[in-house]
RNA sequence: GCGCCUGUAGCUCAGCUGGAUAGAGCAACGGACUUCUAAUCCGUGGGUCGAGAGUUCGAAUCCCUCCAGGCGCACCA
């Protein structure tokens, strides 16, 4: 509906520059948008006033000569209208706007979806936490923006894959492998002695408890480099099955899990590292390997080998980008954790040292997590293995109010997670709010079944029936849902499909506790039967896109 | 000290990339179930958009300076 206006708009430009009223204007200056007023029409343009400083005219006038040259052949337009400082508002004809709702019908599944990403290869990469224990509440918020991001990328038209970079090559993997056989001597009766940078966890004694019963005491004698290795691969293996478990629970899925190790496999790093250093980009000091990120704005240049021959997290993680890259993505997204944020100038560096347009790197930062229990904050700390996990918050608060619940919010902004708030069944809490209108609908349509009547089909329902102000709003709002899509996608804002849904829902219940979908008078009963039908598929489209169900009963 | 994020109703937060009279939920108060599901709806009150200056037809939104909170500033990941 948008473009067909935009249309109207350019052709009445363009007759009003060739009549030499107008300087002529790019195409891409025109705004239209849904006018939040419906006193200002449907959709209201600022074209005017944007064009009065260089027309030299009063932005009333250029409203004028614009509105004056507009042909509507197609006789969409109700009335247009200049409005106080010169804003055009379109009215469009109301069965305009009941038309659109075919599409619904013939779209079903597919409506929300568009094109606009030209089938553009994108990876998001997210979660990524390291295999040294479970995922916590805090790896949460980033799981649901990572995948529910990808979804809606995906219902925009790009190609998708999401991906999960396991960091399995640093020294803290040697650090978990040497805390599970200081618990698994403890097992055997020795005295165990942590220190600084361990992990205490109860799963380390689990996963040590499994060695003993696999292996018995053999690894008790051995020489600790040897035993530390093996230790290390059983609990990061072991570790990571867990980790892929509680992503399922919690609906997310991967099409690739890349290990950091895999990097390093035929000195992938060190070539890379050599690569960049060719292109003058990397320079020794002595002993250490330096990447001159200040090239790129960062505020120093990062050590990519250390004085000791190892590289970096960030060495494998140049490697990791341009991977990406050569895979054939053209546009990364990551999501991080706000306490990586100073990270970016290194990164964004290194994707532009690569030879890739600075915006093919685009990061989200979530913000952390604070999570609550009746208003009282829930210490953690992973370290000392005090924490709740991604799996208990499922298990108490369920998938559906877990995730919705993190997409109430825009990802840089703090999150509250009331885990008492997060279970109860009510009106405090907004996924069930909008799953009820869900529900609501099916149950009409029981109902409808009941009493005789069958699923109306677009073509044979008499759309000018739907004309009360409340339906023709709720036509607006479902009509406006695949711009809503796209806007998230563009912006990387999966949180406004969340804010989308309580709209819709609120509409929809309001219109339900004061109108009949169901009466005596059949064609109205169809009608209506039709918009709540149009209303239900995006309902349902819109929660599968956040992955959270759409019950028929509750 | 430098950088990033945040500051909007009593509380938790939106505000569509600069638009028209700043919105929603919760909390408070008052109403609506012999009716297609009351996990719902209707109504009432509630604001110096942290402060100040600036840019322009127009600012919660953009620039600058402060104030407050959070987070970063590694040869850790």
């Amino acid at each position: 509906m948008k473009n067909r206006l935009l249309k109207l708009l350019e052709g009445s430009l363009r007759t009003a520059v060739a009549d030499g009223l107008l300087p002529p204007t790019e195409p891409q200056s025109i705004e239209l948008e849904f006018a939040r007023d419906p006193k200002h029409g449907d959709y209201a343009s600022n074209i005017a006033m944007v064009l009065a400083s260089k027309a030299r005219k009063n932005p009333r006038e250029i409203a004028g000569i614009i509105a004056d040259r507009i042909i509507d052949d197609d006789g969409i337009l109700q009335k247009v209208e200049i409005a106080a400082p010169g804003f055009l508002n379109f009215s469009l004809r109301k069965n305009v706007w009941a038309s659109l709702l075919g599409d619904v019908e013939r779209l079903g599944d597919a409506y929300g979806t568009s094109n606009v990403g030209a089938g553009k290869k994108v990876l998001v990469e997210f979660v990524s936490a390291n295999p040294t224990g479970p995922l916590h509440i805090g790896h949460a918020r980033g799981a649901v923006v990572g995948d529910v991001t990808a979804s809606v990328l995906k219902a925009a038209g790009y190609d998708v894959s999401r991906e999960y970079y396991i960091n399995d090559a640093g020294n803290q993997m040697n650090n978990l492998g040497k805390s599970v056989l200081l618990r698994y001597r403890e097992l055997l009766g020795q005295e165990a002695e942590f220190v600084e940078g361990h992990y205490r966890g109860d799963y380390i004694k689990d996963i040590a408890r499994e060695i003993l019963e696999r292996d018995g005491n053999a690894h008790l004698e051995r020489d600790e480099a040897q035993v530390v290795p093996l230790f290390t691969d059983y609990a990061a293996a072991s570790i990571l099955d867990g980790i892929k478990e509680d992503l399922r629970l919690f609906g997310v899925s991967f099409e690739r899990y890349f290990s950091e190790s895999q990097l390093y496999e035929n000195n992938g790093v060190a070539k890379l590292v050599r690569k960049l250093e060719d292109a003058g980009f990397v320079y020794q000091d002595g002993t250490t390997t330096w990447f001159k990120t200040t090239l790129f704005g960062d505020e120093k240049d990062r050590v990519v080998i250390r004085q000791n021959g190892i590289p970096t997290y960030f060495a494998a993680d140049i490697a990791y980008h341009n991977d990406k890259f050569l895979r054939g993505f053209d546009t990364l997204i990551d999501i991080w954790g706000a306490d990586h944020h100073g990270y970016i100038p290194r990164m964004s560096a290194a994707v532009q040292a690569l030879g890739y347009p600075k915006d093919a790197l685009k990061v989200i930062l979530v913000q952390l997590v604070n999570l609550l229990r009746d208003g009282k904050p829930v210490a953690m700390s992973t370290r000392a293995g005090e924490f709740v996990t991604l799996r208990e918050v499922v298990e108490e608060v369920g998938r559906d109010a877990a995730r919705y619940n993190f997409l109430m919010r825009r990802s840089d902004s703090h999150l509250d997670f009331d885990l008492e708030i997060a279970k109860k069944q009510s009106n405090e809490n907004p996924v069930y709010y909008v799953q009820y209108a869900h529900a609501r609908i099916c149950s009409i349509f029981n109902t409808a079944g009941e009493r005789g009547f069958t699923i109306p089909a677009y073509k044979d329902i008499d759309t000018n029936l739907l004309k009360l102000p409340e339906e023709i709003e709720l036509i607006k709002t479902v009509t406006r849902f695949p711009e809503v899509v796209v806007g998230a996608a563009e912006a990387l804002e999966p949180h406004r499909l969340t804010f989308y849904l309580n709209d819709l829902a609120g509409e929809f219940h309001s219109y339900y506790n004061k109108n009949k979908v169901l009466s005596d008078d059949p064609a109205l009963s169809n009608a209506r039967l039709f918009l709540v039908g149009c209303i239900r598929i995006v309902l349902k489209n819109t929660l599968n896109m956040l992955g959270v169900s759409a019950p028929e009963k509750m």
